[in-house]
DNA sequence: GGCATATTATGAAACCTTTCACTGCCTGGG
DNA sequence: CCCAGGCAGTGAAAGGTTTCATAATATGCC
C-alpha cells in the first residue's frame, strides 16, 4: 500500500523495460526524450519512491559517512558536524550522526552499525582506550579518518596542536603575573586533554610557574560546576590565581561557581577556556580560550575521507595538523 | 576483498546450511548449541559482518527513526536529541539526526532520504510553509510525529505551550513595573514564534502595557547580536524597558551587545529568554528564561512513534502538550 | 541501396538476507 | 514395535535495484 510501487510496476505503466526506467533515474541522457518523459509521469502518477536498501545492497555500499563524535551537546561538536555537512553534501553523500558520548559500548554499537550500513566512511573522535576496533576497520579497508586527534602516517587525521594551545593559554597567564595556576580537566587519559596539560606545564616550567592539576571526571558543564564549587569554597591563600580549562564547557562551569559565591573573575581567579565556542564570548565574563578552527576541522577530516572513497588507490594519508589562537577576554584581563 | 563476507560463505565453512547461519543470527534458541557454536566460529573466522542493506530489503523497512530538527547548533535541539535517542535505543532502534536549518530545500533533501531510506518513522520540527510534503508522506502511510508544534488529531504531536510561555514572560516583566517591551524573534511566520508573540500580547493587554515587534531572520546568536546592537544604539528614551526573546540564543545575543555598549542588565533593559538551555545560566548576566522539558519533550515524541511504529493498528494519535515554567534570574531581577 | 555506426531499449543476473514449508531423525507412549 | 510429535536443519524463493551484454532501430556515408 505504502512504498510498494517499485521500477517494474513504472516500467509497466510507461510500457518499457525496467532497465529504461534505471537509466532514466541514473543516466537520463541515454534515454529518449519521449521516453524519459513517460517514465517520469509514470513515477510521478504512482508516487514510486525509490528503495535506497535495495540501491546500496547493488551497490555494496551505501551513500553515506558517519561522524561520531564524543560530545554532541558540546557546540564544538556541533559547529565540527556543520564543517562535515558541508563538504560531504558538495560530494552528495549524507552525514550520520553519532554521539558516543565518551562511552566505550556505544562507540563499539556505533562502529558496528555504521560497518554494517557499509558506510562509504568513517570520521570519528575516539574515546580513549589501549585497543580499538578502529584498527579491524582499518584493515578491512573502510576509510577513516581521526578527527581533533592526530596519527600515525597508517590512516588520516584532522587535528589541533594542543600542545602549543596549552602553551599559549599558560604564556599569557604568566605574562599577566600568575604563579599559582590549576589546570581542570579529565579524564587525563584524553589525548586531547593530555598534550594541552602537557604544553601548559611546559610553558610553566619555562615561565617559572607552578600547575596543579584538578582532575575531572569529563568535559562537560557540570564536571566544571563542581570544580568550580570545590575551588571557591576552599581557603583563599590555598586557592590558585587562575585556572585553565581543558574546554569551554568546563571553564564555563568553574565560571558559574565563582559567580555564585561572589568571587571576582579574573580578580579572585582568572579564567582561560578551550575551543572559543560561542558562548565562550557571551559568558558572564567573557572568556579568555584557545581558539580551534572548528568548522575548518570538519570540513578538512571530510575532505580527506572523500578523497580515499574516490581515489582509494591514488590516496596517501596525511596529517593536518592546524595551530590555535589565543582569543584574549575579559576573563583574565578586566575590560 | 573487504566486507565481502556473506551468510553463504559462513555457511560452508560451518558446514551448515544458510538457512542455520540466520537462524544463529536472529532465533539462536532454534539452534542446538553445538552447531550454533560452530557457526559463531566459522562468522569469527571470517569477519563476516551483516550486511544491513540486504535485511533492510528484505524486510521492507529501516530500523531507524528519522529526527529533522530546525538547528543543530542550537542546544534546545541537541538537548532534545539526546531524548530521542534514549527512547529508541530502548526499542532497538537507531537514529538518524538530520538538520534542516529552517531550509525549506534541505527539509525536502532529508525528507526524500528518509523515504528512500525506508525509515520506520520520523520526527520533525518542521519548517513554516503553506504545504508541506509531509501531508503527502502520512499519506504513504509513515508514522511522523511533530515535535514542538502542536497538530489537530490526524497526528500525534508533542509541544509546550508557547501561549501559556508568553504570558509567564510578560506577566513577570510586568510585575516588575517593565510597561515598554519589545519582543524580539522571527520570522514571525514560525508557529512557535507566533504563539509566544500571541501570549506575550494577551498578557500585554491584561497587564495594560505595550508590546513592540522587533523581527528577526532567525533564532540565533547573531540575530539577537543585530538586534542588541540596534537597540543599544538607539536613544534612551525610545528605548524599551525590557525585551522578551523568542528564544535564548537571541537573548544571550542581545546581552552580550548590551554589555559591549556598557549598558546595564537588568537595569538598563531586562531581558527574558525562552529555553532556558544551560548556558542561559552562565550568560554574562544569568538569563531568566521560559523553561521547556528539552529531554521529555524528546523522549516522549519518540515514545508517541515508536507506539504507532510497533502497534499502527491500535494506535490513536495524541497531542501531548507540555507546560512551560518561568526560571527567574539575574537578567530580570539583579541578585 | 547497402553497409557501418550510433542511438535506444531490453531483460537476465547479481547483490545478501530472511522466511517458511519441508525433510529426517529421535524420543517416548501405547 | 509402531506411530505421533518434537526438534534441527535445509534450501528455494522473494525483496528492488543496477549493470551489462545484446538486440533492435535509426542515421549517415559512399
Amino acid at each position: 500500500m505504502t512504498g510498494e510501487v517499485s521500477v517494474v510496476d513504472v516500467a509497466r505503466t510507461a510500457g518499457v523495460s525496467l532497465g529504461t526506467v534505471s537509466n532514466v533515474l541514473n543516466r537520463p541522457e541515454r534515454v529518449a526524450p519521449a521516453t524519459r518523459a513517460r517514465v517520469l509521469a509514470a513515477i510521478e502518477e504512482l508516487g514510486f519512491i525509490r528503495n535506497e536498501a535495495a540501491r546500496q545492497l547493488r551497490a555494496g555500499r551505501s551513500r553515506s559517512i558517519g561522524l561520531v563524535v564524543l560530545d554532541i551537546r558540546n557546540p564544538f561538536f556541533t559547529d565540527l558536524a556543520a564543517g562535515v555537512e558541508v563538504s560531504a553534501a558538495g560530494a552528495g553523500l549524507s552525514v550520520v550522526l553519532c554521539n558516543s558520548g565518551d562511552d566505550v559500548t556505544r562507540e563499539d554499537h556505533y562502529l558496528s552499525l555504521l560497518q554494517e550500513q557499509r558506510a562509504s566512511g568513517i570520521l570519528i573522535t575516539p574515546t580513549a582506550r589501549p585497543t580499538s576496533p578502529i584498527e579491524e576497520i582499518r584493515r578491512r579497508g573502510m576509510p577513516l579518518v581521526l578527527v581533533d586527534r592526530s596519527s600515525d602516517d597508517r590512516q588520516c587525521s584532522v587535528s589541533v596542536d594542543d600542545l602549543i594551545g596549552g602553551e599559549l593559554a599558560i604564556d599569557h597567564l604568566i605574562s599577566l603575573g600568575h604563579q599559582r595556576i590549576s589546570f581542570v580537566g579529565g579524564p587525563i587519559s584524553t589525548p586531547q586533554v593530555a598534550d594541552r596539560l602537557a604544553g601548559a606545564r611546559r610553558a610553566a616550567r619555562r615561565g617559572g610557574a607552578r600547575i596543579t592539576v584538578v582532575e575531572t571526571a569529563g568535559l562537560t558543564f557540570g564536571a566544571g560546576r563542581l570544580m568550580g564549587e570545590r575551588i571557591a569554597t576552599s581557603a583563599a591563600r590555598r586557592r590558585p590565581t587562575a585556572v585553565f580549562c581543558a574546554n569551554d564547557l568546563l571553564a564555563l562551569g568553574v565560571l558559574q561557581e565563582m559567580t555564585r559565591h561572589h568571587l571576582a573573575v579574573p580578580g579572585d581567579l582568572a579564567i582561560v577556556g578551550y575551543d572559543d565556542i560561542d558562548f565562550a564570548a557571551a559568558a558572564a565574563v567573557p572568556l579568555t580560550s584557545v581558539r580551534q578552527p572548528r568548522e575548518d576541522l570538519g570540513r578538512t577530516a571530510a575532505d580527506l575521507l572523500i578523497e580515499e572513497v574516490v581515489s582509494a588507490d591514488t590516496h596517501r594519508h596525511r596529517q593536518v595538523v592546524f595551530e590555535p589562537d589565543l582569543v584574549v577576554r575579559e576573563s583574565t584581563v578586566p575590560a
